[in-house]
DNA sequence: TCATTGTTTGACAACGTTGTCAACAGGAGG
DNA sequence: CCTCCTGTTGACAACGTTGTCAAACAATGA
């Protein structure tokens, strides 16, 4: 009925409110007697703490902030693109934290803001959260992050090398560009197209170069009219398979730098009357529903979105019971899930 | 540098903590003078409450929290299924909150676990959240809703109307499922199949018993072999259109309770060599970007579940400042948005 | 035996805010 | 002029927890 304390356990169990603060949060120098006498109080009662008690008592807030780019998911649902994203990482930090007994609020501010600084110190003073994971493109903001180190808050980077500052968890994004081109190249294919991502994302370029890593390793001469721009969206492929497909010499196989863009050239293609594998190639990335849905199913790099928030509230965690946070890198392996989309040259 | 608390902005303007704490929240009985003053303080210390504390002082917490169920989200995401629910209330629900200062906390639970009250209890107390936000299928469980009220807190059932416990958001989902099929009728089709969603839902009945109101409305017999059963998985989907393209008067249109059950009835068309929407049109219910990006594009009811989750937010908001709940059903309109799937009957 | 060390427990202040209530000023009504 | 009310400001306790420090006690060594 009422709220239950940490006085009422206290009472109960006849102890002094300090004593069960330490069976609660399993401090040591408590007599196994006292913790099973405590704990069983604890039980009996349904007692919790609060969360606002200990962030004002003590010096932890167990709560973790994810700073996400507002402009960025909200434009990808409006416009019917799917980012995993959010899905992934709610499960991925969110059990992790659970499993240790912390909370994680998601945060949308917009990355273009001229007072992202100021928002996020608003943030900080707001919630006091015992660490903050930043997604693309605010884990690329360097002037942000160096600001967040500055203040001592613990930072996990997702998707970039952290360079010493703050701590990178990702994947490697050129090794990856590579590996999609070489699933290719072993292929049989020859001429092999690549849609480019946004450059807003460094993960862009980094797999651009891993694509032409692949060629060169296979001996395939690099040929700027095979690489097209593109931003992520399904529009920006249209554009882009259009004029890779014009090409006299036209590719039979393409490397699209994420899933929409390469629905895009899934769609265009069927409408130039090529058909999917058989004469056109498919690799993407991402690995999102869409792709795994789409007829034929996408090959696709898929990134560990979810392991690696996991990892970063892990670190997280890590990082505040410790009181130090010191800077590293973290990769995580990606796979490449080969479905449909791809088959050898004809 | 150092934090800036309600005490430094205090001393800034010359005037007593209370001051400040009325400016900041907009109490009244304050002069102009006074409450320039005080902003200005604010404003150049950047001071930004610190929510714990106010939790601690005051009655309010500034916190909602999003029941989910675990299970539900996460086996979507494994398998592949598209869930935009997630991405969706982010969005609706967290804008409407951070207009008015309040945060959005997602929680993860199992909607099957046994102790689920002991689970929503502990949240309770760690939290103390000044509402809940329960989305399907916690939003049916009567049990846990009425534990909530007892409790007295604030509590906002998502897709389903209320009847008087708690208050809920929902669209109207057997008119929604009289919609889609009256477009069918409407354009002519008279055999018209229906692929059912998972009974644990209360919607997916409510969607069967819209079809049945449009066919008898069109004057169409409903015939029971036309309607398949389906959990709103991709494979039940398969199940229940070969069973439905196998009859031996096939159906030419096809109502689908969700759209990934949807996808997998265009596939199998496909497969069987009948063209969608010529040989056979569909229409589901959802919008996902599977099927905005499917080809062909998915005719289908969007649920506005950005718009509910919004809406819950702001109730949740009113109801803790004014400290009254009275349970209320808000129904909000859905839309058809008829794409390529669907056509007239040849 | 006594001093020393370590282990277990508890008393109490502190955290940053709001709720409550009192003090004070100024204006209206007698 | 005095009283009463109303509007404005401030002093102070309270919220539930943890950090700090001291007290009590047990174990160790001389």
């Amino acid at each position: 009925m009422t709220k239950v304390t940490i006085r009422h356990v206290a009472a109960a169990a006849g102890v002094a409110v300090k004593t069960v603060s330490r069976v609660v949060n399993g401090e040591p120098n408590v007599t196994p007697d006292m913790r099973a006498r405590v704990s069983q109080a604890v039980e009996r009662l349904g007692y919790v703490p609060s969360m606002a008690a200990r962030r004002m008592g003590g010096s932890r807030s167990y709560l973790l902030v994810a700073l996400n780019d507002r402009n960025n998911t909200i434009n990808n649902w409006r416009s019917g693109r799917g980012n995993d994203w959010l899905d992934q990482m709610l499960h991925g930090a969110m059990l992790a934290c659970e499993a240790q007994g912390y909370r994680l609020l998601f945060e949308l501010v917009d990355a273009a803001s001229d007072d992202l600084d100021r928002k996020v110190v608003g943030i900080l003073s707001a919630l006091q959260p015992d660490g903050l994971i930043l997604t693309p493109p605010h884990s690329q903001n360097e002037s942000l992050i160096q600001m967040l180190v500055r203040r001592d808050v613990p930072v996990v980077r997702l998707g970039v090398p952290a360079h010493g500052l703050g701590i990178g968890v990702y994947m490697n994004e050129r090794e990856a560009g590579a590996a999609a081109t070489r699933h290719l190249t072993a292929l049989g294919h020859q001429r092999i197209g690549f849609i480019a991502g946004n450059e807003r994302f460094a993960a862009s370029e980094a797999r651009r170069q891993g694509y032409v890593d692949a060629l060169q390793e296979a001996g395939i001469t690099v040929d700027a009219a095979l690489q097209a721009p593109g931003d992520f969206t399904y529009e920006s492929g249209v554009t882009a398979v259009t004029r890779l497909l014009s090409l006299e010499d036209r590719p039979t196989a393409l490397v699209a730098s994420n899933d929409e863009m390469a629905l895009a050239a899934l769609h265009c293609a069927g409408r130039s009357g090529l058909s999917v594998p058989a004469d056109l190639s498919i690799v993407s990335f991402d690995d999102t529903p869409g792709a795994r849905l789409s007829v034929p199913a996408l090959t696709c790099i898929r990134q560990p979105i979810s392991e690696m928030a996991a990892s970063a509230a892990e670190l997280l965690i890590a990082a505040s019971r410790d009181g130090q946070h010191t800077p590293a890198d973290h990769q995580l392996p990606f796979r490449l899930i080969v479905r449909e989309s791809t088959t050898a040259r004809s």
